[in-house]
DNA sequence: GTGAAAGCGCTAACAG
DNA sequence: CTGTTAGCGCTTTCAC
């Protein structure tokens, strides 16, 4: 910067202003200082610029597993949409560990991180103060309010209506749920949901028919398996999300049980496998790329000071495909 | 860190030897350094490091597709890798055009990244030497040698000759394979090899049973309908990678074309979704989770100086499943 | 409309 | 074995 305002015969401050536009330049000066950027190829530092003003470029995206495709595509869709902020997406992986959560969120304060994108798995509310007193943005991607930070949330009463409406006019009547654990951040709302509506189509989700686990592949097969040691049997299980679905899937032809002539099957999300494995899964789609350009968005507003918190729905919507 | 010098009666110089312990440091001082840091719940300011060393604390995974889940496994093994390093991963999309690669690479140089990860697509190896006269460590994932790198890359041959025997065993003769583009970085290597061992089956991979594409479903199901359009349709069907393949299955279930009784298909990769169409893909599995890990540890090494250029195998394997 | 200069927090000479 | 200090490249007051 220094070399670039030789070249244009100004201050270094004045490269800084013609940069960053926060006060008038005269044109003639400032056309000079562009010629001298494009002739000597420079861009600003961004580290001397992080240290200087106390805000790093970085966004941190914390998510419970990034191999998993669902994350995979938010990452990339914050990518895309925060390039153009000349910001930088660093992905963290928590493993769905809370230790690991808070030791990551901790960190986006540390080291002034311009903001935080972040699925939380088992964080409390309580959690995201710190983080929030420290003036870090933050956005959620989860089912429901949480703290004192901007959320991105699924509408996914009309989806799961849905779901229900086609489950149950094909006459099935046994309801289950392969949900999260016990201890997830924010409890079941997908669970919840599902029996509220559930009533509403003169059912239930029995207590019985309710098992836990993680949100893996192999949690769903475990899942399925205690599902069908039930006296009685459901004849639809919904699922935390597809990758529990497809562990379903696989416990079922491990056990012969057809899918959907036996059990019809829902998942949650739409990632990318739903349409791949066959029957296909029919699933509650969560639009991925909507949540991660919303996230820069809100980042956006946030770093121009706009401070209203805000909780932004996505639709949800049910596609439906084989597996019911 | 002034701070914690005050906090420890000593000077900000003792508290960063500590920290790095670059210069040997009484143990009695060590230790009311260190209580001084748990007492304040001190952080080093990685910026501040960062802007003296002339080196950021990020590790740029530069891919065509993160929403990729192959490149999604390769994040998380990398981001997992570098963690204990004190590094950051930061993701960049190519889309697998020459000009994003090139301004990300020149952008790691710009501002100084600690290191690069980078599966080429479409760069040239002279794309690269500005990067190494910089001095930042590349670590190079490709089928190839390339440019004055570390390269990581799949030993294919025992893989590729084992998919060969099944398929030869089975009676195909008619080899096609559904590529990669013209332009694309290295050539292509996968058909090179291919080509190379069908002779020694007594077959061959005809020039026109070779089609092109991106490495993208989409191309995948374009490719095959090109195939299936030829006078003589070949029997067995090799493609670029997993999600070339699983296009090739859909545009297959549209022509009502049988895999594999109509046609064998085999993939590269083995990305989670090989395992999950029907039939399952018999895929080259090129194990993603060791480059990640390796990718780390070569970073590790340039970080610490050593200049050994290394070009590490990693052997891929056959698995065979039942598109084949 | 522009410039001079302080200082962000750290590391690494250099000096003792 | 430890301390003093310059300075990394930028932004932003303060002064003109």
């Amino acid at each position: 910067m220094a070399d670039v305002a030789r070249v244009a015969g100004v201050s270094s401050a004045t490269v800084s202003y013609v940069l960053s536009g926060k006060r008038p330049v005269a044109p003639e000066t400032r056309a000079a200082v562009e010629a001298a950027i494009r002739e000597l190829d420079f861009t600003v530092n961004t580290t001397a610029r992080s240290l200087r003003t106390g805000r790093s470029s970085l966004v941190a995206l914390i998510v419970p597993d990034l191999a998993n495709p669902f994350f995979a595509q938010l990452a990339a869709a914050l990518e895309e949409g925060v390039r153009g902020l000349g910001l930088h997406v660093v992905v963290c992986n928590t493993g769905a560990r809370r230790d690991e959560e808070r030791a990551l969120l901790a960190e986006a304060v540390q080291q002034r991180f311009a903001g935080v994108v972040i699925t939380p798995f088992r964080l409390l509310p309580r959690d995201f103060q710190p983080v929030v007193d420290a003036g870090v943005p933050v956005v959620v991607s989860a089912d429901v309010p949480f703290g004192p930070v901007d959320l991105i949330s699924p509408d996914a009463r009309a989806a799961t209506r849905e779901a229900l409406r086609c489950v149950t006019a094909a006459g099935r009547r046994r309801i289950a749920m392969i949900a999260g654990p016990r201890d997830a951040t924010g409890g079941d709302p997908r669970l919840e949901l599902l029996r509220t509506l559930a009533l509403q189509f003169g059912t239930s989700v029995p207590r019985d028919l309710v098992v836990r686990g993680e949100h893996t592949r192999e949690a769903g097969a475990a899942g399925f398996g205690e599902l069908m040691q039930r006296r009685y049997r459901p004849d639809a299980v919904f699922c935390a999300n597809d990758a529990v679905a497809v562990g379903a899937m696989d416990k079922a032809r491990e056990l012969g049980v057809d899918i959907p002539g036996d059990v019809a099957l829902v998942g949650h999300d739409d990632a990318v496998f739903a349409s791949l494995v066959r029957p296909q899964l029919s699933t509650i789609r969560y639009p991925v790329g909507d949540v991660g350009r919303l996230a820069a968005q809100l980042l956006r507003e946030r770093l121009d000071g706009r401070e209203v918190r805000k909780n932004v729905l996505v639709k949800a919507e049910f596609v439906q495909r084989g597996s019911i």
